[in-house]
DNA sequence: GCCAACGTTGGC
DNA sequence: GCCAACGTTGGC
């Protein structure tokens, strides 16, 4: 099982909208990055992500899980697009800052914090692990 | 609201 | 195939 990232700005697409989808979940669409893309179709159905909010709040809220494989992206016309489906896991207890992440020196070479324009990410299973501990939530 | 970083596009 | 111009993202 790997571990990802995603990002979002709560404006368009906020933690609550995703708890609302509940089990069906919903498509990560709108993706138009090529490298982004890429990490989606490495995905696999049980995979775990981040759920990270933008802008004015930069905190991890939650926890998602892969519950569909990478397959077109239904706002798009150009099959190059494609996105996967994901859904609600577990909410942060505590959410964990992007300065936090910053602060800590176990997390100084996570792509958030080296690339942060990229939407979808891989996040390694230390990182993954030391997020949910400042968190103090859950991992599993 | 600004700007740095990055990705994409299109002319040559 | 290079690179300038432009658009977008996201932290500050």
């Amino acid at each position: 099982m790997r571990y990802w990232l995603f990002k979002s700005e709560p404006s368009t697409w906020s933690w609550d909208d995703q708890q609302a989808k509940g089990e069906a979940g919903e498509e990560w669409d709108g993706v138009r990055n090529y490298q982004a893309r890429n990490f989606m179709r490495d995905m696999k159905i049980g995979d775990r992500g981040f759920f990270y909010h933008s802008q004015k709040e930069k905190s991890v809220v939650g926890i998602v899980e892969v519950c569909a494989e990478a397959h077109p992206d239904s706002t798009s016309e150009d099959d190059r697009w494609e996105c996967v489906d994901i859904k609600a896991v577990r909410s942060f207890v505590t959410p964990v800052s992007l300065d936090q992440i910053k602060a800590d020196p176990q997390l100084e070479e996570m792509v958030l914090v080296r690339n942060s324009r990229l939407s979808v990410q891989p996040v390694s299973e230390l990182e993954w692990t030391a997020i949910c501990a400042l968190g103090q939530t859950d991992p599993g």
